[in-house]
DNA sequence: TAAAAATACTCCATAGGTATTTTAT
DNA sequence: ATAAAATACCTATGGAGTATTTTTA
């Protein structure tokens, strides 16, 4: 049993397929072929099941998943450990955010951290939630901005603050005279709503269940801007997180204008989220301290 | 970072020399301190100082030492789950017991076990507890039989039963007259003392001390059958454990004599051990059924 | 000087590549 | 006919060996 053998076989286990597991590994199908073959035949059992569709894990092959994951997280982890230096020689950090968070919190912090620590080499990963969680799990992001609820008991989680969802409207829309906006004032508006996998999309959508509102309309973007525009041009309204208005609201008509609501007011949980079973290096936990170092400002 | 190179760096923390851990893994010396350059190299960090005499772990060393410990495990753990077949197929099983257990208990159970489960190759380690503990921990023993106290919290045990230690007399002794002895009456005896690391002479000894009998006489043999020809020629007295007396004592003169104690009867705790951290085999947990079937026979 | 680790090189086992065949839809 | 895995065979990387030098007590 070799590690080698070992990330040849979780591949071929996650793509269900020998062709497309030698190309996640770089290696030529036949060559990856034979390491499985003689990783089975060393340990006497058959790991996969050679369907007529692709390949199946038989009950030794799950054994074997489970087992294969942990050892080759816990090789991951060593060598990140022994990696890490105090003073974050050659260090990496990869931060994942979902769409909804990305250009509104990430520049601020990032900037504050690589002014204190310059000699970091930082990636972005930008995302929704769903895949964020998976790259954490297979360790290509350290940590993530995302908005509660997460799902996945893997993941730890940092409350940072709550953020208010605000009703954003065109700016000669009726609703713009009064300072705050009732949720039954919103019963006959069109409300545009980001699609697919997106969390925010998620949570108007269940405010607008909640409330009884019928009438939406889908929005595949990933950007919040897109909404804006989408409001501007009068097609609808949506509920907007707070970060994403601009700092001083021009107020010209260039931008949609923001009302809170009363009663129960809409928000969302903004955290920090790291994998709980796997090493934290030290420029991930400085960065979690930056990030709560630095509250939301209001 | 290699597999190989794990079991050659944890060879070298042990042995705490490249020349001793080349013969311990079969490869030459200059093979294992290119593989360790090579893994120092590759994870950025020395692992080992170069003392004047022999070599020392850095920091980062131990570090490595603690991971690699439990990687290795692990894939040695994943490889034997993997080979356990229901029907016992080429299964090995390595019995551990201390020389005051070893030859009355198990032969008895290795016939049922071995009737039960022909197809099993066991092998049988006597040894004094510590070097047991050491070799469960390595994973060259499953399960041992052993006595308590026990320290290390690595081993898992279940009891088997408590057996009264006997007083063991020459045939001839004033006291053998008597059907029980009380502790009192041994104060002039002088007794004979397993040795060294055998957890009965420590249980002896610490007898001794609490009864405030002074006269000994120590004794290195691994035996407890030497014990018993030493008494037979007048030499001391000692206690020794009820199974150690033959099943249907002849009483002519070519056996200790043995009697029991009255007042706060000295037992000895028989227990089963294994490692509680790693896989126990199906040979083994057979075996362990075996064990708590069949009771010590009174 | 002796004992242990490091270097220098040589060799070969085997992981990996290319070309091809087999298998199943 | 097509797509995927297995087989055959070749190549070459790198692990392991032998011989030797370096290091330090």
């Amino acid at each position: 049993m070799e590690l080698h053998q070992l990330r040849y076989f979780v591949a071929v286990a996650q793509t269900e397929s020998f062709s497309r597991a030698a190309e996640l590994c770089h290696v030529s199908q036949p060559s990856l072929s034979q390491q499985i073959a003689k990783l089975e035949k060393q340990l006497g059992r058959k790991l996969f099941d050679r369907l007529s569709r692709g390949v199946a894990l038989t009950d030794a092959g799950h054994t074997l998943l489970e087992s294969a994951t942990v050892i080759l997280n816990n090789i991951e982890d060593t060598e990140k450990r022994l990696r890490d230096t105090n003073d974050l020689q050659d260090a990496r950090l990869s931060i994942g955010a979902i769409p909804t968070i990305a250009p509104y919190l990430l520049p601020q912090h990032l900037q504050t951290y690589l002014k204190e620590f310059p000699e970091v080499e930082l990636t972005v990963q930008e995302d929704v939630t769903q895949n964020l969680i998976s790259a954490m799990i297979s360790g290509e992001v350290d940590i993530a901005l995302m908005a509660l609820p997460l799902e996945d008991d893997r993941i730890a989680t940092k409350e940072l603050f709550n953020e208010p969802l605000l009703v954003a409207l065109p700016p000669d829309h009726a609703l713009g005279k009064r300072r705050t906006i009732k949720t039954d004032q919103l019963q006959n508006e069109r409300f545009i709503v980001l699609g697919d996998m997106h969390c925010l999309g998620e949570q108007v959508l269940s405010f607008c269940r909640v409330n009884n509102y019928s009438s939406r309309i889908g929005c595949r973007s990933a950007q919040i801007a897109t909404i804006q525009k989408l409001i501007l041009s009068g097609l609808g309204i949506s509920l907007l997180p707070q970060m994403a208005l601009p700092a001083e609201p021009p107020e010209d008509g260039s931008t949609p204008i923001y009302r809170e609501l009363t009663g129960q007011q809409p928000v969302r949980t903004i955290v920090a989220a790291w994998h709980r079973h796997r090493y934290l290096s030290l420029a991930a936990r400085r960065f979690l301290e930056v990030l709560q170092g630095t509250p939301m400002p209001e």
